[in-house]
DNA sequence: CACCAATTTAGCCATTCCTCGAAATAACCC
DNA sequence: GGGTTATTTCGAGGAATGGCTAAATTGGTG
């Protein structure tokens, strides 16, 4: 999970993953969108998947990648959940018992 | 949106915004769940400050932090439906050419 | 086998990131 | 003013990140 987070916050990753969104597409045609090296682009794939975010399958001389949709629709949801976010809850105070335990030792503030 | 990636790459700043999601809290109180610096804690405020996920109002001599939820969703929401993910929606190629916005010039491979 | 194409690995450099202790601010209290 | 408390700013070190070129790897083809 923090490895996704850690992926996420590169804009050229997060931009792969929305083109892998549309199809699995080969490193060569994925690094034809970005205006860095092919090393530097094998790089961020690697990054995507250790981030269990991306699965490459080897197909002749050429490697696709393609999304790993659930992983990242587990970690996303999972993660606004803790917010209330977007399960049209309000959440805020309603975890009353959740919010007092993690207070317990800040007492002692002035 | 960059800044906000950015800043939910740290396990630490993450867990920052879950503790305000129950209540605006004081530097120091945040600081007591942590186990670094405060001076460290005071960096990781601010680079939650500056991606506008939270908010800091000055108390005497205090100052108290708070979430800025709406940032954080829509941040999460607006990334997430890019991807067809939470709304129910099974999306794959209807946002096509929309999902440009971050790296334009990219057609210069080798 | 020799050659070409697609990708990754290796090695290097510059920048950013996370962390710290020490010092500086800011606000309160006697 | 002097002292104490809360927090930040400063300066620095070490690790991680993102970028590159050159070289190695892997698979297909003449």
């Amino acid at each position: 999970m923090n490895a996704v987070f850690k992926a996420l916050a590169d804009p050229t990753r997060r931009r792969v993953l929305e083109l892998l969104r549309e199809q699995p597409m080969t490193a060569g045609q994925l690094a034809e969108h970005f205006p860095v090296s092919r090393p530097t682009m094998s790089a961020h794939f690697t990054v995507l998947r250790e981030a269990d975010l991306i699965e490459a399958r080897k197909i002749g001389t050429s490697i696709t990648y393609q999304l790993k949709l659930s992983v990242l629709e587990d970690v996303l949801l999972g993660f606004a959940q803790v917010f209330g976010i977007g399960s049209s809850e309000r959440a805020a105070g309603d975890v009353s018992d959740d919010a007092r335990s993690q207070l317990h030792q800040a007492g002692r503030s002035r």
